[in-house]
DNA sequence: ATGTTGATTGGTAACGTTGTCAATAATATT
DNA sequence: AATATTATTGACAACGTTACCAATCAACAT
């Protein structure tokens, strides 16, 4: 591949057009106020010659760029990839560019990555979750850009934020389970309680199951990642307490379904001997027979709005400067409760 | 001294420091050859003031940039995460960076995408599959950094390939039908067969059991997405056909196990009355009960190795250009066939 | 006829960094 | 001790674009 020759610019453009250079720069970026023929001129000489913008040069010239900047946890669960869908469709037709970094689960890498990434001079940034360290906090804090937060209602958002009240999860599904006659209800989670959201999610739980006059028997907390293997293993621990525990809510549908599938091989009937209930609502819910109860999550639509508001923002046709959007949650009633 | 209102630049470190702004940047990106005495005299003027790199403005005098440019169709599956997982933990400790795009499994986006994404200077693209439009194979041809295209390795590269050969899946299903003994077998697809990898793994399908002399009785491809209940929609599309299939392969386990599920539901039983088999190996399909068969991809091992290979061939650790890497398949047996 | 306004085009000077070349200081080699 | 390397620092000039300001011209109002 032939790295001899530098890519034609502008002046390439300009020349053989017989027009300026920062003529042939409107044309190429769409600026108003052209005279067709101007543009004509121009695009056919771009055409002609294999012109190619240079976002870097204008980047830096412009002081902002159009990138986006997202950092999740991960790819590798049900929650994030419909986010990550829904920030892309969002920014259809824009110029942005989603620049993505992951954290893994560690929560001191989000610090890390958003200091590197805003050597990039990104337009927007979206990051999960509403608790971020102090230089987190402070770097965003310098940013000019719009800043949404995903995922998480409870508490305060640094610009925008776009999600569900965990709080309001946690007490849905309490009240579910009490209503349904359960009394003996514990809890399972994973990845040790990071993000903080799940945490959120549990101790509102157990605060109503409190009010309520059914206390949480237990909790099980698996310190790896959240599958439907590590579910099995949470749940079966949690069976081997032998705590006569008669419902369990799940951190998330994947540890629900593998303690479901546990119990389908291991002939512990759901919901009679024990009631199931996971959160998030994804598909495979819905599919199996018995159909999971869970809390459904609008993933999407969460990440739309994220993008959206980024892409407004930017454009400047909105300023939702400092609001929070939490959506509706819905508890889908399956046969597992 | 100067505006605040603009961020710090090398000019405004090496000031106080009492060096020249190119010692600064030395000392800012790490380069080789820079006393103790000079780092700690910049180091500590950067963090005094709050110094933060401007990547952008290397990358315009550098010629490059440190963004890798990954074109995939969706998040919304059990395959393009892991794949950008694995990309990005191979990324780590590079200064490399993702930006995502996705196609959204309209083949023509990819070309409108890459358009864009050039744009932007990347050092490496990651694209998925073998096919590509003349336009993006020429704009591809004309780019000087890695290319990796993921998935598939049943065609031509035009740099570097990481996958599955997708005819070996497609043989080692259709050996694995005839030999259980099944005669009479489908094949559902999604997606109207875009990407077209999965067309290369109906037909070596098809061919290998005209080989043995079991010809394929028919084939359903859903136009639309891919997912639980499509599958289950699509089967029983199938059943309504009134072939007497005895033997079903999808082009993926969302699609299968829809179909299974649907199967549970209706008393059809499985592998007895029908024989179900899918593609990729998710966890799922080995905590239900009946355990589908699959063909097991490395999903997340093509994603690392595509980003290793773009990692080490800029860093130049490394030049395995114009390369295959075609990772091992693993039939994995279930209860459904 | 005389401004006035808006549309259209151009010139100049950054944007903040780093490649290249050059100079000097430190160390190794003969 | 003289010379050859290597390590360390600096000066200058791009990199390719666009913000800003200025100029021209046509259309329109007074």
């Amino acid at each position: 591949m032939g790295n001899d020759t530098r890519p034609p610019t502008l002046k390439d453009v300009a020349s053989p057009a017989g027009v300026s250079v920062i003529s042939a720069s409107r044309v190429m970026r769409g600026a108003p106020n052209i005279s067709n023929g101007l543009r004509e001129k121009v695009e056919t000489a771009a055409q002609m010659i294999g012109y190619r913008r240079n976002r870097i040069a204008g980047s830096l010239r412009g002081q902002t760029t159009d990138l986006i900047t997202v950092i999740v946890p991960s790819m590798s669960n049900h929650v994030f990839p419909n986010i990550v869908d829904g920030i892309d469709d969002a920014l259809q037709g824009s110029q942005l560019r989603l620049v993505l970094g992951m954290t893994k689960y560690k929560d001191s890498s989000e610090e890390d990555i958003l200091r590197d990434m805003l050597t990039w001079n990104p337009a927007g940034v979206i990051l999960s979750g509403l608790e971020h360290s102090d230089s987190t906090k402070e770097m965003l804090s310098n940013f000019s850009g719009p800043i949404v937060e995903v995922m998480d209602t409870d508490g305060d958002a640094i610009d925008m934020a776009v999600g569900n009240s965990m709080a309001e999860a946690g007490v849905l599904i309490a009240r579910h389970l009490v209503a349904k006659g359960y009394r003996r209800i514990a809890y399972v989670g994973a990845w040790g309680e990071r993000p903080k959201r799940s945490v959120k999610r549990r101790v509102a739980f157990e605060i109503e199951l409190e009010r309520l006059n059914t206390p949480l028997v237990t909790s099980v907390i698996h310190e790896g990642e959240s599958s439907l293997q590590h579910g099995a293993q949470a749940f079966k621990r949690l069976l081997d307490y032998d705590l006569k525990i008669d419902a369990v809510f799940f951190a998330n549908d994947d540890l629900a379904l593998g303690a479901l599938f546990y119990c389908q091989a291991n002939n512990i009937r759901v919901p009679q001997d024990i009631a199931l209930a996971g959160f998030n609502g994804i598909e495979l819910c819905q599919s199996i027979t018995p159909r999971l109860t869970t809390i459904s999550t609008p993933r999407y639509e969460i990440g739309w709005l994220a993008g959206d508001l980024i892409r407004k923002q930017i454009a400047g046709e909105s300023n939702s400067k400092q609001q929070m959007f939490r959506l509706d949650l819905e508890l889908i009633e399956g046969s597992t409760t």
